[in-house]
DNA sequence: CTATTACTTTAGAATCATTATAAACTATTA
DNA sequence: TAATAGTTTATAATGATTCTAAAGTAATAG
């Protein structure tokens, strides 16, 4: 199966319908060897070039990140910056965060091991575990 | 020595004058057994309750809490809520966050452990370890 | 195929959290 | 007590995100 056939069946097994946009985007972020950090500002610069022909409002990037980040296919980091990091990379994994330049680099599931996790609070699941490193100049 | 002067002290001693606005702030989150997580919005909510007669203006909260931050008294919570979330509890430790409700849990320190920490990237080095735990309804 | 329906995109307005501004005020110091 | 340095304040500005409702497009029924 073609990269063009695996983004269309990808949107339609998550009941997303495959539009112009939604390929686009998903073919920039999920097409790709490394995994990817981005926020919704950078991704919009980055897909909106001026070079490039059709333009994809940011309504739209905000709506297909938001579904994207839905169905699983996305994941959301935990900064304290204000604003919404995603990672392409949705196995369980870690973060270094820079609070100075706002960077993030993953870190490996088996360089870090957390043990001993609690029980969820009374009639509450765990959904996720993050382990933030927030790093700086030395 | 009285709370009071307590709380003039931990101001002095931060070198931050220790004013009307500072001491009522100051005193209503660290004269408290329990520790106590909140955000800006609702902390100005509490603090300027409509029978209050002094009221403090938003911007003294934000600078406030934002000289107690970077004074050690609070701590800045991760989270993926587009608002900060401050902890009186400074000491290590890591959060249960409900993405459905946004309230926060503190987990004690020696119920998760984290072990085989990585180094930090080269020339940064770690600042703080935070592990969240997401949860919603079971 | 075509018409209908349901979903999606869009520009722009609205909202929410936060930061900036600059004038009035207050604690500290000389 | 006067000068100064730091602080508070209302308000404006900013930045990120969500809302709105009209126009467009994909899916589906006939």
């Amino acid at each position: 199966m073609n990269q063009k056939n695996k983004i269309t069946n990808k949107l339609r097994s998550s009941k997303l319908r495959p539009t112009k946009q939604r390929r686009k985007i998903a073919d920039f972020l999920f097409n790709r060897e490394k995994t990817f950090h981005f926020t919704v500002e950078e991704l919009n610069k980055i897909i909106n070039k001026k070079d490039n022909l059709q333009k994809i409002s940011l309504a739209t990037i905000y709506n297909t990140i938001d579904a994207f980040k839905k169905a699983g296919h996305l994941k959301e980091i935990l900064t304290n910056n204000n604003k919404s990091y995603y990672d392409t990379n949705i196995s369980s994994h870690h973060h270094f965060f820079d609070i100075e330049t706002n960077e993030l680099e993953d870190i490996n599931y088996n360089d870090i091991k957390v043990v001993n996790l609690p029980h969820a609070p009374k009639g509450k699941k765990i959904q996720d575990v993050e382990v933030t490193l927030t790093v700086k100049k030395s």
